[in-house]
DNA sequence: CGAGTGTCCCGCCACG
DNA sequence: ATCGTGGCGGGACACT
């Protein structure tokens, strides 16, 4: 791997769900969005801070994400070590798939937590290890890689953390309503949305979706609405350089002052100072 | 689920 | 002047 991903931070690979990651220094605790899918570490390890749980993930414990979330999370690498890791998206068709065919059990209890890291398996490790060697070469990656990523989807259904992955393809289930809703605040961030209408798009009565919302994502729907629209709001002042009024009003902030505010309080630094 | 309580966010303001 | 950052108060509504 080290030997593979040269660039630091993420970097695409010739698979789209597939994406490789490399820090070569401690970084401290810091707000990140990930999307659902796995992380497996090949080097050095990582802590991810949600609620009042860290989920810790390394080389013997591989993390999963059944929805997309925003945590904090810590890096660990030893000098000349650095981190290196590997990301798999989940893909709900393929989930869709395996479930058909595995025949598991239905009964979950539900709703459940939407990350956890959990032990790599020996026969997963090995699927990950293939994939690497496979993703090195463009046609490898095309005509094998797939069928490595179905392996380890299958794995992942088959391991602890499989529950919540099928909790949430499970059509009409409490967490499957949940990250419907997820999908629906990433797509309308910007728009005026309350709580009473996400509950009712959810089939639940409002405090029973405040319930499920915070098993899933371990915060209450208007935190995590405001996670996503002040990592939102950085990237269009990174990414498009447009000023903190424009970026408050892009995200859906009626007020620039309450923005400013609340951006130095999660982040740690004021919008103005990260414009690119 | 309904309702009380606590938090959030907007609007307005001052300041640099 | 414009733009960004913060203080304050209260109505609204998220959360327990």
């Amino acid at each position: 791997l080290d030997r593979i991903v040269k660039t630091e931070g993420w970097s695409p690979s010739f698979l789209d769900q597939v994406a490789f990651f490399r820090v070569s220094r401690n970084s401290p605790r810091c707000p990140i969005v990930y999307e659902p899918g796995i992380i497996i570490v090949g080097q050095g390890r990582k802590k991810g801070y949600l609620g009042d749980k860290v989920h810790l993930y390394d080389p013997d414990n591989y993390l999963v994400l059944s929805v997309p979330l925003p945590f904090e999370c810590e890096t660990i690498a030893e000098p000349g070590y650095p981190y290196l890791a590997l990301s798999v998206a989940m893909e709900p068709r393929i989930i869709g798939e395996l479930l058909a065919e595995m025949d598991e059990g239905l009964p979950l209890p539900e709703p459940v937590s939407g990350i956890g890291s959990t032990p790599l398996t020996e026969p997963m490790a090995n699927a990950a290890l293939r994939l690497v060697e496979c993703l090195r070469s463009e046609p490898e990656s095309r005509i094998l890689g797939p069928q490595i990523v179905r392996e380890i989807t299958y794995h992942v259904l088959k391991g602890p953390r499989g529950s919540a992955l099928r909790a949430v393809a499970t059509r009409d289930s409490r967490s499957a309503q949940i990250a419907r809703v997820l999908k629906r605040i990433h797509s309308d961030y910007a728009r005026d949305l309350d709580i009473r209408m996400l509950a009712d798009e959810a089939h639940m009565s409002v405090s029973a979706f405040h319930h499920s919302f915070k098993e899933v994502t371990s915060s209450s729907p208007l935190q995590y609405l405001k996670s996503i629209r002040l990592h939102k709001a950085r990237g269009f002042l990174i990414g498009e350089g447009v000023n903190v009024g424009m970026a408050a009003d892009r995200v859906g902030y009626a007020s620039a002052s309450q923005f400013s505010r609340e951006y130095k309080r999660f982040f740690g630094e004021s919008p103005r100072e990260v414009r690119g």
